[in-house]
DNA sequence: ATGCTTGCAAACGCTTTGCAGTATG
DNA sequence: CATACTGCAAAGCGTTTGCAAGCAT
């Protein structure tokens, strides 16, 4: 690693934690890992690996793609990170850092804003199949879709005006 | 086309009412698009491309892979087909006709069983969070992973037994 | 000093697309 | 007969992997 490191990364995320948990798995702490999911913790957005790569390349030019996604992996797997989808394209893997309550995505198909959400639904449902059905859930992934408030309005009043097919599908 | 059709082809699908359909969407029936969809009809199952590439081939041998793609993306336009993801790697997508009743599915990591489950608790999710939050529900991708009634219960039987870490988590 | 990690680039797997010939309505 | 559709092959896209050099411990 040749590539300078912008002061400041060194204390960005390792609260020795990590470097602990790396270290109990078998791992070393490397400033890129640390970067990537300080970057995680700070957006707490959610980022597919290329957006992961671009934020944490302000810190560090060097970092390649690859290497996100294999720390990505690595923090997956040791349960500090979580993966998701989002929408009805699965094409692309969105990141997560773990710590939130347990939620939810609805991707909004007018603005594509990704909003969360939380119900005790999705429990509920697999608690009750589980029961009749002896399936043992280890994981459930959910992920809505439509409009939200301000892109339904928007569109319920194109409907009313325009009235010659405004609407998509 | 070029290919000699197997006899019974022909009356393997179109009630008429996909020529009309297809008709309404400016398209046209051709052998392809009939067989493909009958394929979804007869295996009730779930299938990805390839999966309904081979078997129409027993019936059509000419068929291209890429003709199934697009048939798919034309059939899922005209709404005779839904598109699904299956366990947590979502690489694949996988194809089924629609008509049956509302389910969700789940699949067993242990022998990679797709189980069909029906629920109504997620369209109560989503009723109960378009009330409270403006957000108009179009769709919702759920898929359920973890292990089916017989493969949990051989698992929980080897943990018994080897002691030693025959889970693998 | 050992070997886990990284960067680079090529490979992968599934899906999409450009093109010219073919068949449908 | 116009043009939507097909087969073929190549491209696309996100993700993964082999390899040699480079760090962390």
């Amino acid at each position: 690693m040749s590539p300078k490191v912008t002061p400041g990364l060194a204390q960005m995320q390792p609260p020795a934690t990590l470097q602990e948990a790396l270290h109990v798995a078998g791992r070393r702490l490397t400033p890129q890992r640390a970067l990537i999911l300080s970057v995680l913790h700070q957006v707490d957005g959610h980022l597919d690996a290329e957006g992961i790569h671009s934020l944490a390349q302000h810190h560090y030019p060097g970092l390649n793609l690859a290497t996100v996604y294999r720390t990505l992996a690595v923090l997956k797997e040791m349960g500090l990170v979580e993966q998701r989808y989002f929408a009805r394209d699965h094409k692309r893997e969105y990141y997560e850092a773990v710590g939130k309550r347990e939620h939810y995505h609805a991707t909004c198909l007018g603005c594509g804003k990704v909003i969360e959400v939380e119900t005790p639904r999705i429990r509920q449902a697999q608690r009750e199949l589980s029961e009749n059905s002896g399936f043992v859930f280890v994981h459930a992934c959910v992920c809505f879709e439509g409009y939200c408030a301000e892109c339904a309005q928007a569109r319920s009043q194109d409907a009313g005006e325009g009235e010659a097919g405004a609407d998509g599908a």
